[in-house]
DNA sequence: CCATGTGAAGGTATTCACAGCC
DNA sequence: GGCTGTGAATACCTTCACATGG
């Protein structure tokens, strides 16, 4: 256990290691060794040491990784023990779909506002969430609300974020297909879904190569 | 010009730039050079013409890029002027979403097909396209669609991609959260949302440490 | 004997600095 | 003078091999 600094790509792993120890955890086990747990989230063994080595002594030799044990410490490295309040900002057919999206409760986070400018959407409910008027984005503050998706349209995405600065917000996960600007304290990771779509084709054989294989 | 392998994370940037050119293309731009692209961009000049390197001499010395020309390069790198049609299986809140995405179109990718065991969804029409039985996944081969998004529950996920596999598609966009294995001449990029979201705390100056900037 | 944790080696990507060209 | 393209230096991450401990 040296408490370097952890590599961001371990960060990136994290959360699959988390989702892995889940499933064990749901079938009833209580140790997974590095092996068994490589497996299953289709990382290296190795790697899976490696990473968590960067914050911690969680396993035993000749026994493996206590499951809860490990869970919780990779929850409180990751800080999820502390943030689990996020906003919505845009409920278009991505923001809507996000409200409705289950899977953010495997790491203990909850969308728990949603912000639009659309009047006739203003009001309205979805999944338990009043949507409310992107004016009140200022409100976050009192709150407690320090995290932040925003699934607005790219002209509107700059004076979204903006607006979650200077309502503190900290940390901003973005849809919009655009480079924003925002203090270097606040991180923001940009999610661009058509970027990653466009990417693929790369990596894809051409009709012409087809002996290749 | 070496033509050397591209790494993968010029690959990754390389969508990026497509969308400054455009953008300065739109302006009316005939050339731009890597230091105003990596102001529009945000990222720096000397990473651009390094990626560029890779794979070209697109650039004019103390003029800079042509925008026309250098788009044209990044989309023949990127295999977008050969790959243009995908399908999409799980017409979910997020596949709909997805149907719904305008941002597609800035790479030349096209939604031509869409998929879902629903019943109740199959044979509507969802912004131009049909929704069709699962069932009918085999015949995308014929349609010659080699490419896929998978926004399906994470139980279907693996039988989903076994079934796209089999009707000869190269690359998947999956949303699932959850290791998929398919052939290693199949690339599988998976996009998870909520551990993008899980990731983003880490990187919150904890509310205590305030003092920090 | 079995599985962890970690130095060391190897590989990949970023950053710099500047030669070369318009 | 301005801007590109690229070798060289640096930083970062991955992979290996094994010493250490239950």
């Amino acid at each position: 256990m040296r408490y370097h600094k952890i590599p961001d790509e371990t960060v990136r792993r994290l959360p699959i290691y988390l989702r892995g120890l889940m499933v064990s955890a749901d079938q009833g086990c209580e140790h997974i060794s590095s092996q068994l747990l490589a497996d299953s989230v289709g990382v290296d063994a190795w790697q899976i040491r490696k990473d968590l080595s960067y914050f911690g002594d969680f396993g035993t030799p000749g026994v493996g990784y206590n499951i809860e044990r490990l869970a919780r410490g990779i929850k409180k490295t990751l800080r999820l023990d502390a943030i689990r309040r996020a906003a919505l900002v845009g409920v278009g057919d991505l923001g809507s779909a996000l409200l409705a999206y289950p899977g953010f409760r495997m790491y203990g986070l909850d969308i728990v506002a949603a912000f639009d400018v659309d009047r006739q959407k203003i009001g309205a409910v979805v999944n338990g969430i009043e949507i409310e008027d992107t004016a009140r984005i200022d409100t976050l503050k009192q709150r407690e609300i320090s995290l932040a998706i925003v699934a607005v349209p790219r002209e509107a995405a700059q004076i979204t974020v903006d607006s979650l600065v200077a309502a503190g917000v900290k940390g901003i996960l973005n849809f919009a297909p655009c480079k924003l600007v925002a203090p270097r304290r606040i991180k923001v990771i940009t999610l661009d879904i058509a970027m990653e779509l466009a990417r693929l084709p790369y990596y894809m054989p051409r009709a012409e190569q087809v002996a290749e294989t």
